[in-house]
DNA sequence: GCATGACGCTACATTATTTGTAGCATGACG
DNA sequence: CGTCATGCTACAAATAATGTAGCGTCATGC
């Protein structure tokens, strides 16, 4: 099993490939990651009002995500409290638009 | 724990909210569906040659997400033999190209 | 014919991750 | 002080992923 090296930061899987995409693909696809910055899209939100957004959703993963989404820069804890996006992860949702149009159209 | 109605078709979370944009999210958020859609973003792929283009994941996931992105209808087996990306699929990769860019631009 | 090899796919034990629930420490407000 | 919300953690149970092996089928070679 491909163990990485430090446990602690668990690194990006890919992230030594140098190919950066690969590093996202598989930090965005790990659970609730796309949820969590889709949620903080258009205004910060407190640990439990996140939690409430993304249906209950437990608060160890949810504390995981923030954790490696702030390491990676996406996120940040404001020091009024409240988790927001920064300038990046405002860029980086931004990308989510097309896909947002594009759900709308799927409706399966 | 929110328990899915049907077990085998396990139906995407956030799928009964009536907004698609979260059951996209959710099913992209699984381990390799965002990779197994990038790596065939330019051509298809039979399943061995997609396990090897995912860094040798497990067939047992990789096999369970195209089941997935096939009943979402992102994916098709041709009759040939070989995984492709149907004309839905190529739209949903053509909104991953600022993701691409800006991965680029961030280079951690 | 019949081995050989690639295909899509499955079994299954081991390991990793997620879930659900409870609760901690801190700080603001009354 | 009591109460409440905050960010965050512990931990057992449930679920998902991994790694390895192999099945059945269909070509192609000889």
């Amino acid at each position: 099993m491909a163990k990485e090296a430090d446990s602690k930061t668990r690194s990006v899987r890919g992230s030594r490939t140098g190919r950066p995409i690969m590093a996202l693909l598989d930090l965005l696809g790990r659970r609730w990651s796309l949820r969590i910055l889709w949620e903080l899209r258009d205004e910060p939100l407190t640990s439990r009002a996140l939690r409430a957004a993304c249906d209950e959703a437990s608060p160890t993963v949810l504390q995981a995500r923030l954790t490696e989404l702030r390491e990676a820069g996406f996120v940040e804890l404001g020091d009024g409290g409240g988790y927001g996006l920064t300038p990046l992860g405002q860029e980086l949702c931004e990308t989510f638009v097309p896909l947002h149009r594009f759900a709308e159209r799927w409706r399966k």
